[in-house]
RNA sequence: GCCGAAGUGGCGGAACUGGCAGACGCACGGGACUCAAAAUCCCGCGCCCCUCGCGGGCAUGAGGGUUCGACCCCCUCCUUCGGCACCA
């Protein structure tokens, strides 16, 4: 039967690694080291579709790859086994969460192995193992257990000097006025350095369903399940202090080899600015601006801004002359003291309207700015100027110092919101030409559409827009002005930015705001502190135990899980339904939660972890899986880590990959990890597309409903041809291929191969059955190349056999040729070239008589990183005993790839004319002169005369002509 | 709106650093083998023109530019996909 039988073939392989363990990897070698990884996958109840293995494809072909070329490979999988969809599941059926993310496991790792990844399999885990909990724990508490040091000099593994660092709790200097005031006083100052953190945040509350939701779950401020009403109420959660790292996690992006736009978006995501934090008097205070701009003169800028004060931040403090009015979040504390009686039921009414919006939903009425006017007022205090203070939902509390000075004249949302309540706008800083002269191309582009009311004024203005006009008309632009610029109209006694270029007007202003006491130069980043918190059941529990007063009710105080009494292994529990209160399922384990300690009374902690917790480290751990003393032997970690390779979707491009470097610099600032950052070079598989077909009325029509033929496709019941539209796979469109189909119909390295071959690793790309059919058809091709299929026994094909002699010039330029291109495509991951240059070479050897037996060899050795099962089935054909996992990739021969002859394209004037022959040593002189005698080239220049000859030895010659005029 | 990526035959894609556009595969057409079909093998296959040849022209989203030479670099525009969402 020596047909190639991919079924049999690829039991059989896979059974031989299992049982021979073939590619469990030693912690140390005299090997260099390599770690690849795959990100962590979460087991969904759907299994794997054949988007899913196209990663684990080419990082499998990578590590196979490496292996020959005699790197000790680590290559582990895993599994991100907590989550909602589990939950969610037990609350609907009662089955608990465990069973079914058991049942989801198995039925992954059946799908993995069938298609005969070279994982460790002694390293998997899943983050669910009490043996992982107890370490993201023992992480967790660490975390509690750090506090961040923005002073602390040090130097980096790089020699580089660097400041800020994570420090023991123990090391924070304790002022000694916290020192006098008691025990519980020290408690409750260290609380407050912690990287864990508790903290108020709001949560979307569903009063309906008894129950949190997550921000994915709310759909227009109402639950996806159900169509109840969500509120967003305050509730008490653990925070992670990540924006303690903000700085560094922007630096060391640069050592990293990752897709530039990711960096990028990481960069974005933390939001670094530059700017100036400026103070604003209220006018409703009880001292007088005099005295506090005397007193702020003599005592300085204050950490704090004091009850008569409303703080700022701006990137534009140069604007500060043209602050016209001022906002502050609805949530801002000042909002109560400033709002006078007239206005107060409107500010109310506006505060309750905005604390029921989601995030999501402010920004869905952007464009119509709303607010409300508090009645108070506030001073400017570079004009001494009276402005008015109003509230409105475009300022968040949660960024800068949640208020805002309002330059409508230089910032759109602020302009949009002042020709909204026509509030005053102001020009301070002079456009440039360039800019001018956009706008003014713009208006005309505009005049008939653009209906502008303009009390007094003609509009669109008659001169073109300059700098005489630009204070007349700034307000009826469509446009603010919010590039640097010249100051303009900006002085007062004490200082003048006027003609300042903007960079000097900042530097130049903040000088005066830090004489004057009322500002200083700041910094802020979009970035927040990690919502840590969830009020789940299937997650990791929080190591923390609440002390208890006499009462029975939390103190305040807190205190950590002792080390040796990890982990904190979630209670058993056979309800899993919503509590009815905000706090979570654990809540109703009431003896769980009860812990007596030395005498005293303690209730646990009854928030979980979010499902990120158990990805932020699982790199580590693979290190050193079976440890039982410790998350990790630092031996094994110092070996392995860095990441070589780490590759995954780049949906995670921010979030996932930004929590894991923060874990990964607490943990190396505490002296557990070695390296500075966890993965080192980064590639994001493009997604993998389906076909949606639907009918002409639109509606989509599922596989199971379609009749493929003739290379369309016809529903089953109407026989309607249907069309096809590509598109991302998804249950709801019906078009998910579950990766079994094509593993079942063509064999796993069929499956493998098509992944790869289908475009660039990177890109997105549509999966088509009738392509995987013809990798099919190249894996025959080739088992026909080498092997006889006539007789009943497994044999080598004659034209193998018979070849005593060795290859010809020929084949071994047509070898060595490929080697070349295949070992640089496989270092480069271009797995798609790589095949196209195998499939070459079968069509090559196909046509020969003679294939001798080196050449089949160092195929099937190029072959076998990608199509693993047929490589070794090959080999063994070939004689081999021993597997090919670990035998030599092909060396080059650099000999035969050199040509002794280069045909060369002769062009005149930028066209191919001709086509020489020259020796490979001939000189540009020689070169030039063949291809002049070439008969086809005279012909096209009779009649020219040559203006100039370009000759790129071995590449072209290129020859400049002009027809003569004569 | 902003940020990012990408537009090449009927389709997926290839083309290394600015040097022969379309490798390889799919689909399609023709032929061989066969009683027949499947499988397999061979040939053809960007578009257009013609005096049908070893000919010519046009072609890498559109328009322009730089260059002896542009899929590749620059400018403007169009389209598609992904991400983000008023960040002061």
């Amino acid at each position: 039967m020596p047909a190639y039988d991919p079924h049999a073939i690829e039991a059989k392989w896979q059974e031989y690694w299992e049982r021979n363990r073939t590619f469990c990897t030693g912690d140390r070698s005299s090997k260099p080291k390599l770690y690849v990884l795959d990100m962590f996958p979460y087991p969904s109840g759907e299994g794997l579709h054949v988007g899913h293995p196209e990663g684990y494809s080419a990082t499998d072909m990578y590590c196979r790859f490496k292996r020959m070329k005699g790197f000790n490979v680590l290559h582990p999988m895993g599994y991100d086994a907590f989550g909602l969809p589990a939950e969610q599941y037990a609350i609907e059926t009662g089955t608990h969460p465990r069973v079914t993310t058991e049942k989801n496991i198995s039925n992954i790792r059946r799908q993995i192995k069938r298609l005969g990844f070279s994982y460790d399999w002694d390293r998997e885990f899943a983050s669910t193992d009490p043996e992982y909990v107890h370490w993201t724990q023992w992480i967790f508490l660490l975390l509690f257990d750090t506090w961040f040091d923005p002073e602390y000099e040090w130097i980096d593994p790089e020699g580089k000097k660097r400041t800020g660092k994570g420090r023991p709790i123990s090391e924070l200097p304790i002022p000694a006025v916290v020192q006098t005031d008691g025990e519980e006083t020290v408690c409750r100052y260290r609380d407050s350095f912690r990287l864990a953190y508790q903290a108020e945040s709001p949560v979307n509350w569903c009063a309906a369903l008894g129950t949190v939701l997550a921000d994915e779950e709310v759909i227009n401020g109402r639950s996806e399940r159900g169509d109840h009403p969500v509120q967003r109420i305050p509730l008490r959660q653990w925070m992670l202090r990540i924006t303690a790292y903000a700085d560094r996690l922007i630096e060391d992006l640069e050592s990293l080899q990752w897709p530039d736009p990711i960096k990028e978006m990481q960069k974005n995501w933390v939001g670094r600015s530059q700017g100036a934090e400026v103070d604003f008097f209220i006018e409703t205070s009880d001292t007088s601006y005099e005295k506090w701009t005397a007193e702020r003169k003599a005592m300085g800028f204050p950490g704090q801004p004091g009850p008569d004060t409303i703080r700022i931040y701006t990137t534009r403090p140069d604007t500060l002359f043209g602050a016209t009015y001022m906002v502050l979040a609805p949530e801002h504390p000042l909002v109560g003291k400033l709002t006078t009686d007239d206005q107060r039921s409107e500010v109310e009414k506006y505060i309750k309207y905005a604390s029921n919006l989601s995030e999501e939903d402010r920004v869905a009425g952007r464009g119509e700015k709303s607010g409300v006017f508090t009645g108070g007022y506030a001073i400017n205090p570079v004009t001494g100027e009276k402005i008015p203070v109003w509230i409105a939902d475009y300022v968040l509390i949660s960024y800068g110092t949640g208020a805002i000075m309002a330059v409508p004249g230089h910032d759109q949302r602020d302009l949009e919101f002042a020709r909204t309540f026509q509030l005053p706008v102001r020009a301070v800083v002079m456009p440039t030409d360039d800019w001018f002269q956009r706008m003014q191309d713009y208006l005309e582009r505009l005049h008939e559409v653009l209906v502008i009311e303009v009390p007094n004024k003609k509009w669109p203005p008659q001169d073109p827009l300059g700098p005489d006009n630009y204070t007349q008309y700034i307000e009826l632009l469509p446009e603010a002005f919010i590039e640097d610029g010249e100051g303009m109209q900006s002085a007062n006694p004490g200082v003048s930015l006027n003609s300042l270029p903007t960079p000097l007007a900042k530097e130049k202003i903040v000088a005066w705001l830090v004489r004057s006491g009322i500002g200083r130069s700041a910094i802020k980043y979009k970035l927040r502190d990690w919502l840590f918190s969830r009020q789940r059941y299937w997650g990791e529990p929080i190591p923390i135990l609440h002390a208890l007063n006499a009462d029975g009710e939390p103190s305040g105080l807190i205190q950590a899980v002792a080390e040796d009494e990890l982990p904190v292994l979630l209670p058993e529990m056979e309800d899993f339904k919503p509590t009815g209160r905000p706090g979570g399922p654990l809540e109703k384990a009431v003896e769980w939660i009860h812990v007596r300690k030395e005498g005293r009374e303690f209730a646990r902690e009854t928030n979980t972890m979010p499902q990120w917790a158990g990805s932020c480290w699982y790199y580590l751990r693979f290190c050193d899986p079976r440890n039982r003393d410790k998350a990790w032997d630092p031996d094994k970690e110092g070996y392995w880590m860095p990441v070589d390779l780490y590759v995954g979707g780049a949906e995670h491009a921010v979030l996932h990959l930004l929590y894991s470097r923060f874990w990964h610099k607490v943990l190396f600032d505490r002296g557990h990890v070695s390296t500075m950052e966890p993965f080192q070079k980064l590639v994001n598989q493009g997604m993998i597309l389906s076909t949606t077909y639907r009918t002409s009325k639109g509606r989509i029509v599922p596989y199971s409903k379609i009749d493929f033929k003739e290379g369309k496709a016809f529903h089953v019941e109407t026989a309607e041809e249907l069309a096809g539209e590509t598109e991302k796979m998804s249950k709801s469109r019906g078009n998910v291929i579950p990766v079994d189909i094509p593993v079942q119909q063509y064999g796993a390295d069929t499956t493998r191969l098509y992944e790869m071959f289908i475009g660039p690793l990177e890109s997105t790309k549509p999966w088509s059955m009738q392509g995987v059919e013809g990798i099919s058809r190249f894996l025959n091709r080739a088992w026909r190349m080498i092997v006889d299929e006539s007789g009943d026994e497994l044999k080598l094909n004659p034209a193998v056999v018979r070849n005593d002699a060795p290859a010809d010039e020929e084949q071994l330029r047509v070898l060595h040729r490929t080697i070349d291109a295949v070992s640089r495509d496989m270092e480069s991951l271009s797995f798609n070239t790589a095949i196209s240059r195998l499939m070459e070479f079968v069509n090559y050897f196909t046509a020969q008589e003679n294939r001798p037996l080196t050449c089949m060899e160092s195929f099937v050795l190029m072959l076998s990183p990608m199509a693993p099962h047929i490589a070794e089935e090959l080999w063994q054909v070939l004689g081999h005993s021993e597997s090919i996992a670990y035998a030599p990739w092909p060396l080059l021969d650099s000999r035969y790839i050199q040509e002794s002859t280069i045909e060369m394209p002769v062009q005149i004037n930028g066209k191919v004319r001709g086509r020489i022959t020259v020796s490979a040593d001939a000189d540009e002189k020689a070169m030039e002169q063949a291809a002049l005698s070439d008969p086809k080239v005279k012909k096209h220049l009779e009649g020219h005369a040559i203006r100039k000859t370009i000759v790129i030895p071995k590449k072209m010659i290129n020859i400049v002509a002009k027809p003569n005029t004569n």
